[in-house]
DNA sequence: ATGGCTGCAAAGCCTTTGCAGGTTG
DNA sequence: CAACCTGCAAAGGCTTTGCAGCCAT
């Protein structure tokens, strides 16, 4: 059986990307944790097992993953972009008060978005849309 | 007749906000200029006759109309964020090539925000939507 | 062997903060 | 007069870049 990251390096592969351990590590903990973490997040996580790997080298090769389509970047004002390993169709809902964040799944908004390319003569390609409010834990 | 500036000072006003020359100026040009501009961007337009200003200034009275919900932050990725003095329900429509936003009314969404809080438990109190693509005169 | 990748350090950019002096109500 | 606000400069946080050396193909 062959997995999302197995999947995934044979892509990168193929655009002639090449496939160091670095790589390997950050990509599997995308997709393997199923979290939106920040691009410090992964360095720490993967620090015990890459002691001399720098952020640069996270930052470099989330880009390259970005340029792939293979992540999504999420940006939130201040605070350092987040990182989602989930390219399918979903949402998040954002916990204003301890930032958690979580899926949700939604039927596509194509219907929207070809209202917006009437109304404003823009070819559409994509939207981003997120949820703000209170998670069950921080309501108690 | 009274303006929405004039109407927006006075709501600061009453909140114990002082009206100092540079925040009707920033706030005038937020509410007649009808853009989304940078805080750099306020910055260098007010320049001429506010010489001695500084961006601080700027920045700092930004947040406090931010605060007074007058103003809604748009924030991507790397570059700074935008302001948009327009509160009322819209979205933006962004150009990926030129960086153009144009403004998009849109029924509300709020039937898809009870459907979030039923899927993820969170009280949801507001959500945020973008739309990517090419701008008419991108497109040539 | 050659081009790409890493790691390091430094720089860059946007934004915030501390503080002294001035201004508003 | 007291509180608040401005302007300046410096600091802070996230991200990118330049470069030398290393590694995969």
């Amino acid at each position: 059986m062959t997995t999302r990251v197995q999947d995934a390096l044979a892509q990168l592969k193929i655009n002639g990307v090449r496939i160091t351990p670095q790589r390997h590590a950050i990509l599997s903990y995308l997709m393997d944790s199923m979290g939106h973490p920040t691009a410090d997040e992964i360095y720490r996580a993967l620090e015990p097992n890459f002691p001399s790997m720098s952020v640069a080298t996270v930052y470099n090769n989330l880009k390259v993953f970005l340029e792939a389509g293979m992540v999504r970047e999420l940006t939130y004002g201040d605070n350092s972009s987040r990182f989602d390993a989930d390219i399918s169709d979903h949402y998040h809902v954002i916990c204003q008060s301890c930032g958690t964040i979580k899926d949700f799944a939604c039927e596509s908004l194509t219907e929207i978005e070809r209202k917006a390319e009437e109304s404003t003569s823009f070819k559409v390609f994509g939207h981003r849309m997120e949820f703000y409010g209170i998670c069950n834990h921080c309501q108690g």
